[in-house]
DNA sequence: CAAAATCACGCAAGATTCTTGCGTATTACC
DNA sequence: GGTAATACGCAAGAATCTTGCGTGATTTTG
């Protein structure tokens, strides 16, 4: 799996285009980015086979869902050795309510993306999982009003 | 568009099935979720019109697009009155390297997630973009380390 | 309680798309 | 200048999408 291929312009389109629209059909895409459809699913493919391309995933509406409360949690643990990390990584992965995490460097060690049904369900786990967690040490809470942007990685960088 | 929409069983099987497979065939999602291909279809169709997909998006791969840093940015404003808040919140729409940004109520106003080729890229971004900006009050920074968890929007919830 | 209406399913068929093989043109490299 | 490698586009068969229609189950209504 070959990192920082070497893509050219209609790559990067193909790109942007797939962020925006995951699921255009082949021929569409085809036109979009100016060529036939079977080249054009060629580098599709290659894109994925090297990795580039991650996997495909739908968008879903988190308040249609029920789902009301969207929030970020920065978590600082008192000891940071690499089994540590390991552990509560580990611990991320179990609850349901945290939807991506990161192994941060700064003032926390991890940042949760969380979401939950409604508040109290998202202070129950603050308060009854997050912060009695062994190794714990800091959790700072900010609850998200409204998402501003929503961009997928690329939009710009082209070579 | 209703929202909070009653969904039965297979809805939110085709749910999860999309978010780990975007770009699935309807017929395997129709073997998947145990119904023929047609009603699935009408299915998807449903959700996407009401709004609970609301599209579908490639995941890139970030290091192998010459994207090495990735990092959150919690910023704080001095003034918050609504009017100065939609200011800031359109600043970052123009930002290629923020990539997706909240509002926040807590110690901080806004977090930006931020993708730069390198850690210059987003030094310049921090010292000369963002703590330059008018209105602009603190700025914490969260380098990441790696991601500990992906996934999306739900993968539990189900009535 | 029964009749009607509504809803969603599955089948089938035409339209579209996917996918592969193949010939050709462009580019890179001796 | 010749050769190899690469990527394009065309064409055809396979797969999928998409729509209309009939049937059965559940719900609503009289």
């Amino acid at each position: 799996m070959p990192l920082k291929a070497d893509l050219d312009a209609i790559d990067w389109k193909i790109l942007r285009e797939l962020q925006g629209d995951g699921r255009m059909t082949n021929v569409e895409l085809s036109n979009r980015v100016g060529i036939s459809a079977p080249p054009c699913l060629r580098r599709v493919k290659r894109l994925e086979e090297a990795g580039i391309i991650r996997g495909y995933r739908a968008l879903l509406n988190a308040p249609a869902l029920g789902l009301d409360v969207v929030a970020f949690c920065l978590v600082g643990l008192h000891h940071q050795a690499d089994a540590e990390l390991r552990i509560f990584a580990e611990r991320t992965r179990g609850w349901p309510i945290v939807r991506d995490a990161w192994m941060v460097s700064g003032e926390s060690d991890f940042l949760l993306h969380c979401v939950a049904s409604d508040l109290g369900a998202f202070q129950s786990f603050v308060i009854e999982e997050l912060t009695s967690t062994p190794n714990v040490d800091t959790v700072r809470t900010a609850l998200t009003i409204r998402r501003v942007k929503d961009e997928g990685l690329v939009s710009f960088a082209q070579p």
